[in-house]
RNA sequence: GCGGCGGUCGUCUAGCCUGGACUAGGACGCCGGCCUGCCAAGCCGGAGGUCCCGGGUUCAAAUCCCGGCCGCCGCACCA
């Protein structure tokens, strides 16, 4: 006979989704209301599930990589001007029309520029509308009439203060405020070259129509970093990459994916070489993404790395793969993507601040650099011109010297340049010598950047196992939301309380997450904690009155140790950590 | 946003087609008590339900009709 929860429920995500929200790990948001759709509670051992996670997270991207890497914060909402620049207001008001028909949505532009051949550019909604309907445009697919031109915004709109035209916008992602934040950061961080800048916070994104549960979420957290590089210095911006050279990765490029081929097995030094991966660093920071979500408990087998076609990037993107985990419901989905970003965003800022986000490069020698230059005589051009002057010395400057070296040469009695003629002497041209200690450059940025409640939910379904009728969260230990639990034997015996209550104590003290539980049979007691996942069970019984030995029992194999009571904070340490239950203590039954 | 299917204690469900005896039943879980020397045992007692929401039809609606919300699937969308 099947387990009683088998009853109506056909696969592993919806015994999943009952588990989530019978222990409390997550379930949909607002549900005494109906709901809605696109956003998720999480439950109290979800909340510890999620910040072990982000924790490992942590550990693997920035606490490994200290000497590189940074964490900072910054606001979810930014002024209009953040998503102008990055790109983001453009790409996010896109005019759509839907066909009356058959429902499907398109780019009003694109359809009018396709059907009547004409460019579209700048157009107004109305305008947009109109010309659908005088040149009676018709849906592509089907002939259905068309309905009206609609801005489609998936940035969330708000306004900052009190007054209507200062617009805001909840972030859609997190790197515009590391960019936004670039030169505070290198200033603290001694101005060098590479440095990762990561972070972990929410963003909205006001998706059309969210589905899949916590995989497509309207507000949602991720994990990010962006790591800034030398663009002329590729070799010395991955220190780290020789240690993982030799990591085997799963990677579909998108020519293998047009042509229908498996992703294939490579090192990620071959990855690199045969140019798979178009930069060492991106692909340094998909091995230590690929190691991450394998200590998550998910399989190497069971990802891969999956190149985005041209068409199917971001607009700020050169390449970018998505690292896709394979789950029950819907097949493969994307936990992260690798970008590389280039100096897309770096120089859109830059336009748009008029800031210099440039990084100083010091060469190790300095090196003399011949320039010629345009020397002006202030006193003549300011006599000749008076108030006009400031025009014409701006115009002399922003003259290349070669044009004035022209007509210099041509023997013109004036030099022509923004209107103004300027008489010869009053310019010459002297070629100086110049030690240079370094360059600007513009740094490039290489992004891995991932889901957090996607990196959940695939933890989550990864640790599902069934044993004899019973569930368990078979969680690594490392990232268990509660990590031991303490049992008296049996319920009905003050001794035995006391002394499991000591324990419980002891272990809180230490730092653990505990759970303490005297009612029910010890059976059911072990089963409760099986499934949410305690990696470890401590039992208090008859003997450890007499000699203080404790039994210790391991979710995963249900197999037991004995070991002194003094004993079980270490064990327990360790046994996170890795060690087998063996080396613990001795065989018990 | 379009189409299909669905929504009943914490969870999984019975009831809906064929409206009335449904004061909405069960199982598991939960709480209290008894029992229990290691894997969801047993006994006794208890709490727990806006039958998704709103409107309509009817003497009478969990049940029929309409609209909405939410979920799943397909299409579209996912910069």
């Amino acid at each position: 006979m099947p387990p009683w929860w088998c009853f109506g429920l056909t696969d592993v995500y919806e015994k999943i989704s009952e588990l989530a929200k019978r222990r409390g790990f997550f379930w949909p948001s607002y549900e005494i209301y109906g709901g809605v759709a696109g956003f998720y509670d999480y439950g109290p051992y979800g909340v510890l599930l999620k910040n072990r996670i982000v924790e490992k997270w942590r550990d693997f991207f920035v606490r490994r990589h200290q000497d590189y890497v940074v964490e900072i914060e910054s606001p979810i909402i930014a002024p209009g001007i953040v998503f102008e620049a990055s790109g983001h207001a453009e790409h996010f008001t896109d005019p759509v029309v839907s066909c009356l028909k058959c429902g499907r949505k398109f780019r009003a532009d694109h359809l009018v520029e396709e059907a009547l051949g004409i460019s579209v550019e700048g157009l107004s909604l109305e305008e947009l509308g109109r010309i659908i309907r005088d040149n009676n445009v018709k849906c592509p697919l089907d002939g259905g009439e068309l309905g009206d031109v609609r801005v489609f915004n998936l940035l969330f709109r708000t306004q900052i203060g009190p007054y209507e035209g200062d617009i805001g916008y909840i972030r859609p992602e997190l790197a515009q405020g590391m960019f936004v934040a670039f030169k505070r950061v290198l200033e603290s961080m001694r101005s060098r070259l590479p440095i990762g800048v990561a972070q972990v916070g929410r963003v909205g994104r006001n998706e059309i129509s969210p589905r899949q549960a916590m995989v497509r979420l309207r507000e949602f957290t991720i994990m990010e970093m962006e790591y800034f590089i030398d663009p002329e210095d590729l070799s010395g911006n991955c220190p780290f990459f020789d240690e993982m050279a030799g990591k085997r990765l799963r990677v579909q490029s998108y020519t293998m994916k047009v042509k229908g081929e498996e992703p294939q097995w490579l090192t990620l030094e071959e990855a690199v070489e045969s140019k798979v991966i178009v930069d060492k660093c991106l692909g340094y920071w998909m091995a230590i993404g690929q190691e991450f979500v394998e200590s998550l408990g998910v399989p190497a087998e069971q990802m891969f790395f999956m190149e985005k076609g041209p068409h199917e990037r971001a607009h700020y993107s050169a390449q970018t793969f998505d690292q896709v985990v394979k789950v029950s419901r819907w097949g493969l989905i994307e936990v992260a993507g690798h970008s590389y970003r280039g100096a897309y965003d770096m120089s859109r800022h830059m336009a748009y601040s008029k800031a210099d986000l440039t990084v100083f490069k010091p060469y190790k020698e300095p090196v003399l650099v011949k320039e010629r230059k345009v020397i002006v005589d202030k006193g003549v051009v300011g006599r000749l011109f008076r108030d006009k002057a400031g025009e014409v010395l701006e115009a002399l400057q922003a003259a290349s010297p070669e044009d004035i070296e022209s007509y210099l040469a041509s023997g013109s009695p004036t030099i022509k340049v923004g209107g103004f003629e300027v008489p010869r002497g009053a310019v010459k041209i002297v070629e100086v010598e110049e030690k240079a200690w370094g360059k600007k450059v513009l740094p490039n940025v290489v992004e891995p950047s991932f889901g957090v409640d996607r990196v959940v939910y695939v933890t989550f379904e990864y640790a599902y196992r069934e044993r004899e009728g019973r569930v368990i969260l078979a969680f690594p230990r490392d990232i268990a939301p509660v990590q031991a639990a303490v049992f008296p034997l049996v319920e009905n015996d003050e001794n035995l309380i006391a002394e499991a209550r000591s324990l419980y104590k002891t272990l809180v003290r230490e730092g653990f997450q505990v759970i303490y539980d005297d009612t029910g049979s010890i059976g059911r007691r072990y089963a409760r904690a099986d499934e949410i996942g305690v990696p470890a069970a401590f039992t208090i019984d008859y003997q450890t009155l007499e000699d203080k030995t404790v039994t210790m029992r391991d979710r995963d194999t249900w197999r037991q140790v004995r070991l002194p009571a003094n004993n079980v904070v270490e064990a327990l340490r360790k046994f996170l950590k890795g060690e087998p239950l063996d080396s613990l203590g001795t065989p018990f039954k």
